[in-house]
DNA sequence: GAATTTATCGGGAACGTTTGCGTAAAAAAT
DNA sequence: ATTTTTTACGCAAACGTTCCCGATAAATTC
């Protein structure tokens, strides 16, 4: 089963005129009688031809095309993400590849190669969770190929970088928290190499210090799969609850995180907040149609993808080599709701 | 800023060796001496030489990449679907190009376009739900391009198909309804033009003649943006709730359309099962956390997009001409909760 | 020792496109 | 009428790879 397409050959041939020609009568070239472009756009349209993207990526050493690798796209923050990727690069006249690494390392070195091999012209990366050798990338980095991270970053390669107010937003949760009462708070988090998971247990901490609070290490419970298995969030959640200091509520780092934890919640017949209240970084749509209503941080993501996207898209075409980087921070949308309701008033 | 990879070109000059016989030698040919090929493989190894996938793909004229048409991925059905279809791909040594129409037909055809001119060796197409001219995909299909058709599938073209069982499920569905006490039941469909939609509303119809009741047409609303547009989803239900027959019961048609019309009943401060039950169609992983839980359709994604990529890989790697095509159908998952509760026993 | 086979490699075309260079004919300038 | 310029097009190389067809030298056969 062959799939063939018109090329500039066969229009030649049916015209009786040169390749180059073609060529430049489709491009509009002055070189070209008027009478000859008329005539090669004219059949071109009427056999419906389309220049092979492959044999100009051959030629120009270069796709138009760029790729993102992510652990997953089943997961709200990330197809928002690359959504708002996909919105810029369309009109900017670029084509996305989405890879999956399912928060495998050596997934994502497969995958990156793939990208690279297939000549896209640049990478959008967020990290998978297993990833702490950084060396897929710098090898591709340093030959030139145009990379900007976002969310899950690296401090191990220069370049531009987009992340959220992590930071921030875990210290606002926390503070809100510890304002409505809560004491215990504890910390379910992702797999500790992620950036994302330094930088939101490093707000989370601070908040605790800042109210004279101690930072107890047995609060804070690591997914290393980032919550691919739910049994590693289950195990966490038991444990937690198994302290003798019992939290009395918990921040939730991330989507999977979030809804595994509610569900851990619901089948141990706890009720959210009065047994214990809980915060979620989650980009869900329908927070409002939990039970109780979800407290959220949503993230910025898809304003992300598009900063991300532009940064690379401006790295590709930049005429000079770009020594300037700089790393975006984006502002997250903290959404009170029930499930972290003042202790005191709790009905 | 360009990005330079070794060829084979580069090892042939570093060896003192021609093209052809690098080319041979990393391939393996008997007519290389063991010698150069030791030599040679070392040497691609050293300086970690990849073959340049364009340049074979322009050779072979084909890609080993298959394109993926779908309305979105911020969607559990799909996002589900293209992990079952990756599962397989990658098996069988196929890359994945995703593409979204965002339920948009011109998309659809520009993405179409592009995939087939970007020489992807087949195509896994689920349709927008404007999409009622198929001239986009016929012309290819004529062309020889193998492409199978999954979930929202049209029989103008001749092809494998793979879809849910969604007569069976909406007749099952109105039944539970009916058993439980619901006289009024509503259907809130997607586009009309759909074959869901049809087979849907097709069982939800039967359902009720088999049990003597007539199909009222004003309790059949459909959202003919597949429910992109959330004022449609609104307006249908408000114009439900205003019927001098107001519905005890509803029936969301899709994973969009399920928490829309969620969060409408919730905005109007009316209460599930008492008000109006609800089932929906939905993919969602958390149906148990909604308030009350929701009974729920769920369409077998992940099979889904194994069957389909199988059989197009199958198509794509036939050797002969396939005229023996299949329409498969797979069985979904109907699990009752509480947001159907019977009338009679509501508490 | 001549003829034939075998082993090992190189040349070059092809995939579809762009583009620098060359050139014939037509037009303009002398 | 000759020279110069312009117009309009073709040739061929290049991108990285594979593969058919030779070609050379060594090894084998008679």
């Amino acid at each position: 089963m062959k799939f063939e397409s018109i090329t500039i050959k066969d229009i030649g041939k049916a015209l009786g005129l040169s390749t180059s020609t073609v060529s430049r009568a489709l491009r509009g070239s002055y070189e070209i009688s008027s009478e000859t472009k008329k005539q090669v756009l004219e059949y071109a349209e009427k056999v419906n031809y389309r220049p092979n993207p492959i044999a100009l990526s051959l030629k120009e050493r270069k796709s138009r095309s760029i790729g993102v690798v992510v652990c997953e796209i089943a997961n709200n923050f990330f197809s928002q993400a690359i959504n708002g990727i996909e919105s810029i690069a369309y009109n900017r006249g670029y084509h996305v590849i989405i890879s999956q690494s399912h928060e495998s390392y050596d997934r994502e070195v497969v995958n990156v190669r793939h990208l690279a091999s297939r000549s896209v012209d640049g990478l959008l990366v967020s990290l998978s969770c297993e990833t702490t050798d950084l060396t897929h990338f710098i090898n591709l980095h340093e030959k030139g190929l145009p990379i900007v991270f976002f969310d899950r970053i690296t401090n191990e390669i220069v370049t531009h970088k987009v992340i959220a107010d992590n930071y921030q937003s875990a210290y606002d949760t926390t503070i809100h928290l510890l304002r409505n009462g809560y004491t215990k708070i504890a910390f379910l988090a992702s797999a500790p190499f992620l950036s994302i998971t330094k930088e939101r247990v490093d707000g989370y901490k601070k908040a605790l210090l800042d109210n004279g609070l101690p930072f107890d290490e047995k609060l804070v419970k690591h997914c290393s799969h980032g919550g691919m298995i739910e049994k590693e969030i289950d195990n966490a959640m038991t444990c937690l609850l198994k302290l003798k200091q019992k939290p009395d509520a918990i921040v939730a780092a991330t989507d999977r995180i979030t809804t595994c934890c509610l569900i851990t919640i619901k089948n141990l017949g706890l009720s959210i907040p009065n047994d214990i209240a809980v915060v979620g970084f989650t980009n869900s749509n329908i927070p409002e149609l939990f039970s109780p209503t979800l407290t959220t941080v949503r993230l910025p993501a898809f304003q992300m993808g598009q900063v991300a996207i532009e940064l690379l898209i401006d790295l590709i075409e930049s005429k000079r080599p770009v020594t300037d980087f700089e790393t975006k921070v984006l502002q997250s949308e903290f959404v009170i709701r029930e499930s972290s309701k003042p202790l005191l008033v709790k009905s």
